[in-house]
DNA sequence: TTGTAGGCGTTATCAT
DNA sequence: ATGATAACGCCTACAA
């Protein structure tokens, strides 16, 4: 059932059809606007997008490319986009590329063939090359740093992971490492970078077996803490690059018996709503994911609507809880 | 960039442009379709899959109607959904109802319009009112039971209620109380009333105000908790229908000082990643989200098919980790 | 083996 | 205020 078959039952022009669905501008007489929408009614008329956009070169939707859903933070992130696009009539087609760049090209492409206003990407992860089919033919967001130029939103992963350090540093903690995640991140080197800077600037290396590449999960967290412990000297203090990352680290730790924050202190990166309520709760950098997504989505939509693209970086902030203290003072 | 521009710099009819593009059974002269590859190379071509559906009438898109993704519970299905599909070269749209009718009404419209092959509806709470347009036009799936007749994936909560409630009936409990999620669920509602059937079994009555409303959170299942133990007869055992809810009620319970689970135990449910990494590890009926929402799709693309749908229960099994102990024995 | 032509369902332009 | 007509970009009979 098409936009004839409604203008043939109320005896009118597609045209006119058109123009009382569109609420366009042009006149259109009343009576013969309530026939319309009779017969729409009728028949259960629904219009095809497919049709309008091949001609208005608009299709409403938007791309999302990110490594994982299944994580929460991108979970997150993806909420914020969606509530804004959905606010603005706009659809959201959603791409898991588990930073593997095949996946991402295959998706870059089919995003391109369906011809979606514009795109975010996520993860960091995207290549200038993967990108440059692209860039010229769609705007595209990044959240976070990207090894391209692109407006973004991020936050400042380096500063945080300063923050995150130097709390640790306030305390009395001079072996510190870092439950990291992908390698491939920039989110992870920015942080690790941030890190490293804060122990430099008193005079300590983040020596390298102190970084620990893991994935973003609980399981990881705990593989990479058990590892980590093996070593002779021990940190005092370990730095989780996600929520995840340390809820499995606080688990290696109690199997250890090393008591959190007695006997070693933890930072965690993120700060979902878990991290409050875990045991210890997580002194947390809160990254603002949500908020990523929405500003993320935001950026786009100006951008579709032809207006300057400024990026954004948005505020992290410690939240001291109770997984971190001083460094076993008492006893050493 | 079109295919007649194509076809043009190739020396060839816009027909034989469309034959070497889609790998047509048709035959081309090797000459010719090397030449029209490197014209596609050449001018950067994108087919438009636009035009391409308009004739077709298949998008390859399917739509997902899920409460929330920033719930890791669905967010784990959505990725289930999303690795068939992309494996299918179907895209994703994804849209958060909220479990709100008139967000539903409007999604479920925007994804007719949008002419999606089929869609997955999650969160038991689309009405056959809102489906009935959409029922007759393209193939639904549902994620969990629904009060719709609809093809679908599920587990059976209500067993699973059960064996969440035996479990601790075996242990010894008497007082059972449960941490819902929002009770327009109908999966919240067969686990509770899974968890009323096993008490009824050995004579007890699941009291209303032991089944407490929250949502999915974590700070949910805090408040929740709080409430419930306020009651001058304390429930023994709690009953908390998600990992999230879970760790909010640990906390909770620490904050009052009773000990899991020598005072209180406690179920989860979903048993994602995170219950056997908390502290302690939560005893918890698995759900398998992510294989909910493979069978999901692969249904979907056996009906887009033309094959026969057959819906799918699920298995779901208990985990007994160090939540759950026996009912304050040595005490009473 | 290749080309031609018609149409998928809309909207925009130009008449009326 | 309404209608006719021509695209939008592609696929697919059918013709050559």
């Amino acid at each position: 059932v098409t936009i004839r078959d409604v203008a043939c039952r109320a005896g009118v022009s597609p045209a006119t059809v058109s123009r009382v669905l569109n609420n366009s501008d042009h006149p259109v007489r009343p009576q013969v606007r309530t026939r319309v929408e009779q017969a729409v009614r009728a028949l259960g008329y629904v219009p095809n997008r497919l049709a309008r956009s091949l001609l208005t070169r608009e299709t409403a939707a938007i791309g999302l490319l990110v490594p994982d859903v299944s994580n929460p933070y991108y979970a997150m992130i993806l909420r914020g986009i969606e509530d804004v696009a959905s606010q603005a009539g706009r659809a959201v087609v959603l791409c898991n590329t588990d930073r593997q760049p095949d996946k991402q090209r295959v998706y870059l492409r089919t995003l391109l063939e369906r011809r979606v206003d514009g795109l975010i990407v996520g993860g960091g992860t995207v290549t200038a090359e993967d990108l440059r089919p692209v860039q010229d033919r769609v705007p595209v967001v990044a959240i976070g740093r990207h090894p391209v130029p692109l407006p973004s939103v991020r936050v400042d992963n380096v500063a945080a992971g300063e923050t995150a350090a130097r709390h640790l540093l306030a305390l009395g903690h001079r072996h510190i490492a870092c439950l990291a995640g992908p390698l491939t991140s920039t989110t992870v080197r920015d942080r690790a970078a941030g890190v490293a800077r804060a122990l430099r600037a008193v005079g300590i290396a983040l020596a390298c077996r102190h970084v620990v590449a893991t994935d973003f999960t609980a399981p990881g967290g705990y593989g990479a803490t058990r590892r980590l412990m093996r070593h002779e000297t021990r940190p005092t203090a370990l730095i989780a690059f996600s929520d995840q990352v340390a809820i499995g680290a606080l688990r290696a730790l109690r199997d250890l018996n090393l008591a959190v924050p007695q006997q070693v202190s933890l930072v965690a990166f993120d700060d979902t709503p878990l991290a409050a309520f875990v045991s210890p709760s997580l002194t947390a950098v809160r990254v603002p994911m949500y908020t990523l997504g929405l500003r993320a989505a935001e950026l786009l939509l100006a951008l579709l609507a032809g207006q300057p693209a400024a990026s954004v970086v948005l505020p992290t902030r410690l939240h001291v809880r109770e997984s971190t203290g001083p460094a076993t003072g008492p006893k050493e």
